[in-house]
DNA sequence: CGGGTTTGACCCGCGC
DNA sequence: GCGCGGGTCAAACCCG
């Protein structure tokens, strides 16, 4: 029931597009992040050793806020300015080109980001972050944060 | 040599 | 209960 959230299409530059009703999203759930999964994990069992930190993350009703928008670009990667580590690739049946699976690379700091190719329009680059950075931009990129602050999205939020 | 990418395996939720 | 679709991990590999 994960409804994918509604995407404007701005299409000027590299990336200006926003999801518009996002603000709801962050105002439902209290954005924290708990912490990073796996902490303690003493327990290890015969072959599933990583479903233990899988469970570990149970939030129960504590979803994250998830932010998507669409960038018109013919690189899938935009330099937000922090550095992420891709952790998976998966085809979607819906599109013909593969799902990237991106994470951000800090202790702390599970943000995850989803990168996705429209298999209608190549040109346009669905991208979704979920959660929010625990540290500051390694390095700033002042067109990005502009977006951000725009969509009411803070990246770093004052804990 | 280290960090990041690649890729297959595995797991889980949901629909049928 | 099984199959499918989606998400994650981890070992291997690659590149600077």
């Amino acid at each position: 029931m994960e409804n994918q959230p509604m995407l404007l299409l701005g299409s000027r530059s590299c990336y200006n597009s926003m999801n518009g009703g996002l603000k709801s999203q962050i105002s439902n759930s209290n954005i924290k992040s708990s912490h990073q999964m796996g902490v303690e994990s003493s327990e290890n069992h015969n072959t599933s050793s990583y479903l233990s930190s899988l469970k570990k993350k149970a939030d129960k009703k504590i979803k994250k806020p998830r932010f998507a928008f669409q960038t018109r670009c013919q690189v899938d990667i935009l330099d937000d300015g922090y550095r992420w580590r891709k952790y998976g690739q998966k085809t979607v049946k819906n599109n013909n080109y593969p799902r990237s699976y991106y994470r951000c690379t800090h202790e702390g700091c599970n943000v995850k980001k989803q990168v996705q190719r429209l298999s209608k329009d190549e040109g346009v680059v669905v991208t979704t972050y979920e959660g929010m950075h625990t540290h500051p931009i390694d390095k700033p990129n002042d067109n990005f944060e502009q977006i951000l602050h725009q969509n009411h999205i803070f990246p770093n939020p004052p804990l």
